[in-house]
DNA sequence: TGTACATCAGTGAACGCGCGTTCACTGATGTAC
DNA sequence: TGTACATCAGTGAACGCGCGTTCACTGATGTAC
């Protein structure tokens, strides 16, 4: 999970070892039995030490809870990251769907933590403003929009309107476009955003039960069909149409 | 809130005011502190009696809490109707946005009920089948498919294309389309259910601050861009395009 | 109209539970000379 | 190489907190005769 050089002291590779078995249980006690489980004291009785020892390597909660907030996220980025490495050759729109039914799949195969990233903020909990959740938050970010603009030339990019009535908003997209991802276009970062809610939106109805009348396997046909017409979506906007 | 015959006795009118006045100060203490500072003594505190007392009323926190839920939806499904009765001679993309944007806005200023709705599932909580809660929510969506489905002739409706591949997919819908919406078709459904998850998608990022980098207002009109869209997308398949 | 009884609303006391955090302490590991 | 000291990992005991639920009980409201 970390790394630790070589060289390190017996302390210190201990102490790494540690930190390392505590993340790990905890992620296996937040799958097991959801957020609201998700106690030191539970995580310290399966570690098997008592509750003070985990003062040694997390400050307090909070401070667990950012790992393994940002653990989610990087591990998320990395599943969607290497769907997209492994559709490189597919079609643009089968690899939009690919990485799009991968964030879906990881969702349902992790719900616990998708929705400690995603669902609702735990009470008291605060992120480090640009701490280590949001970096990682970025990273996820980051993969959708070079999946979804891969391949367009800078022209096209460029060529995504703007949505039109509110100067404020195209002023404040112009800004997230400089500040977040300069090779895109204001334009582009908006309907970006549009289309991973809509993604989002079809993961969170379905993984809090609220499509109750599809079931398992036809649920994940039905969000192929609806992620293929989004995807062929980004394909008309890419090409003008 | 409740309905009470005139006639009833003074018991009985004295009952329907207490329950009355333990789900309006539980909504407010929701409101106020958010959900996992929803307890049952919180909420006895906070109307003058003793924990126990409340036990004549509700049976148990799961009860007090279908209670709440209910509300909550069909106060928003309220809400929606009324944004969709006054918009009744708006066009018709005007009028899907219209509601839309109330959801959004009722998500907003509604927050921690919106999430009790929509949000986690809360910890040990499980909503009784069929029971007020499921009653209560079909009733949003109902509001929601009259308002995407109004001047539709049956003919549009019936010509939606239900999504290609999967028969199973096919099946489920229709049986979903002869269920719960007799005058919709499996295709209209399907594409329902997809506009409903951008909307959806677009509000729960919002709400929880994924989308920081637009502030307020700037949020609202991005919304209503996006909703544009999205609303003409439905006419442009209204009109077999 | 008054009386006996049943039902309901509310309280006091207690049950057993889990939580995050702090403090004072012991023994092992590491380091400077 | 050995020794004195500093640092770290871990424990036992305790802090004060809030939770849902149950039990036995009192006094008010309602009802049948």
């Amino acid at each position: 999970m970390s790394v630790v050089k070589p060289s390190a002291s017996l302390r210190e590779r201990r102490r790494a070892a540690t930190i390392d078995e505590i993340v790990t249980v905890a992620l296996r006690h937040l799958a097991e039995h959801g957020v609201h489980e998700l106690s030191l004291r539970a995580v310290a009785r399966e570690v098997g030490m008592t509750v003070q020892a985990l003062y040694h390597y997390f400050d307090s909660r909070d401070a667990l809870l950012t790992a393994l907030i940002a653990h989610g996220q990087n591990a998320l980025a990395d599943t969607l990251q290497a769907t997209a490495d492994t559709h490189r050759d597919a079609g643009y729109v089968e690899r939009c769907v690919a990485v799009s039914l991968a964030y879906r799949d990881w969702a349902h195969r992790n719900k616990p933590l998708f929705l400690l990233l995603y669902g609702n903020p735990v009470p008291g909990y605060a992120a480090p403003e640009d701490g280590p959740t949001m970096v990682a938050g970025r990273r996820v970010a980051g993969v959708f929009a070079e999946v979804v603009f891969a391949g367009w030339t800078a022209e096209q990019i460029a060529a995504v309107p703007v949505p039109a009535g509110d100067p404020a908003l195209a002023a404040q997209l112009t800004g997230a476009t400089q500040a977040m991802a300069p090779h895109l276009s204001p334009g582009a970062i908006a309907q970006f955003l549009g289309a991973w809610a809509q993604l989002h939106g079809l993961v969170m109805l379905d993984l809090l039960n609220h499509m109750r009348w599809l079931d398992g396997d036809t649920a994940t046909e039905y969000h192929r069909a609806m992620l293929t017409q989004l995807g062929d979506r980004l394909a008309a906007l890419r090409d003008g149409a």
